[in-house]
DNA sequence: CCTCAGTAGTGCC
DNA sequence: GGCACTACTGAGG
């Protein structure tokens, strides 16, 4: 895990999109993160604390080949994305992830929901903090995370980004499914 | 409205 | 191994 993140060189490359800087880094399995911020020093700083010990590198290629679908995604979310991905993390944030990544656009849960279909009803905080620690914004949906009593709770990128991704989703899904 | 305890995974020491 | 963190939740002032 961290003689990973020492020894794969990781590619970046960030792009303006409607709701602020995305950087995109890529290794050699996959996209490794996707981060979203104000501007370019704030999402680069994120991704080197994120990979302190990484090489990182300027995009060579790899993110210009998935940048379309990545913003794609982010200017659509309720997209299918199916290009490879890299995130690690301890077991019990890939179930996190795998559940977050079942729940469908325009819906949302709750976070005692995930911590119950992953089969750790009790582990509800344990789950946002795993939620918080997504480094993969937009294709792990962990803004469809809400609070049992429907506060948005929070948003590692910003509360205001997760509202407006939200808003989109349930646009989107009223357009298609009108009550 | 606010506080508090229960609770479980993670990171740092 | 301990200890202090949480993007929680439900109960009780």
């Amino acid at each position: 895990m961290a003689m990973r993140e020492v020894l794969d060189a990781i590619e970046f490359a960030t792009c303006a999109s409607s709701i602020g800087q995305v950087v995109v880094a890529h290794g050699s399995q996959g996209i490794r993160a996707v981060f979203i911020g104000d501007d370019d020093a704030a999402v680069l700083l994120a991704l080197r604390s994120r990979f302190p010990l990484a090489a990182l590198t300027p995009d060579q290629g790899s993110c210009k080949r998935v940048l379309p679908d990545v913003m794609g995604l982010i200017e659509s979310p309720w997209k299918d994305f199916s290009l490879p991905v890299d995130s690690c993390g301890t077991t019990f944030q890939q179930q996190v992830w795998h559940a977050l990544r079942e729940i469908p656009a325009g819906s949302t849960a709750s976070y005692t929901d995930i911590a119950q279909r992953i089969g750790c009803a009790s582990a509800v905080r344990a789950v946002a903090q795993a939620c918080g620690a997504n480094p993969l914004a937009v294709i792990v949906p962990c803004h469809r995370v809400v609070r049992r009593d429907g506060g948005l709770s929070g948003y590692r990128w910003g509360v205001e980004r997760k509202r407006e991704l939200l808003r989109r989703e349930s646009v989107w899904s009223s357009r298609i499914e009108p009550a």
